[in-house]
DNA sequence: CTGTATCCAGTTGGATACTG
DNA sequence: CAGTATCCAACTGGATACAG
């Protein structure tokens, strides 16, 4: 029984430990609002309520989770103004910057190849798959 | 109430909106494993126990699950040898290679950034977060 | 070896109600 | 406005057993 060890030539690292850096930070992204939180304040900061409308889909409650679990890791800054009724308004760290940008790419890898994936899922459903 | 819309000004669409392309390519790579498997097969084809073995942390139930449904989407081919005890050897199509050279700069990224993210994380932690 | 099927615990996440 | 707290349904994913 040998174990396969993948280093990465630079780092040393072997992505496919569960120790390796990488699993925290897929696991980080790995969430339906992530993402979309990143891309959101691209443009610039944004209050909790933009994001909200912003967004489509997102809950108060998972809108507020992903933004906390941002803030912690260091990608996101959030900045309380005492109006009444309070501001709340956020922004990506550099950190977050360029996180968000190295991620951009999926968003015009889907825009581009989108079209390819849903026609190879339509074949397969019709196909291999289902054979209903 | 207005609508905020936020679209890309070369392909018309609105990322934000439920109906986007990116949500689902977002969807499809949101998860625990599929990432890694792209990442595991960029150096080539590998056997189903390989990968189970590459992948540490993978149960055999959720490498098939995820294997399925990248195949459904035209992402990874399968082939089956019919040998005793049978073979199948997964590798990325040309698609799948395109979307995991894309999300490779996620493992770049962490690389170079992780050290930052675990600091922002215990900074938090022993602040602002939990006031323990 | 490469699965499929089933059971079940743990997590995710939406809806709702309430607060400063 | 920007949350927090609670309840609960749905999904995720591991363990186990079995099969071609």
């Amino acid at each position: 029984m040998e174990t396969i060890e993948v280093l990465d030539p630079f780092t040393g690292y072997d992505i496919f430990k569960l120790a390796c850096p990488s699993r925290r930070v897929l696991d980080r992204i790995a969430d339906r609002w992530t993402a979309l939180v990143l891309f959101a304040l691209q443009d610039g900061t944004l209050r909790f309520s933009e994001l909200r409308r912003r967004i489509e889909g997102v809950s108060q409650k998972m809108l507020t989770q992903t933004l906390r679990g941002l803030e912690r890791d260091g990608l996101v800054t959030r900045q309380v103004f005492a109006t009444v009724p309070v501001t709340v308004e956020y922004s990506l760290t550099p950190l977050g910057a360029s996180l968000s940008s190295t991620i951009q790419g999926i968003r015009t890898w889907a825009y581009t190849h989108i079209d390819e994936m849903d026609a190879a899922r339509d074949a397969y459903d019709s196909g291999a798959g289902a054979k209903a």
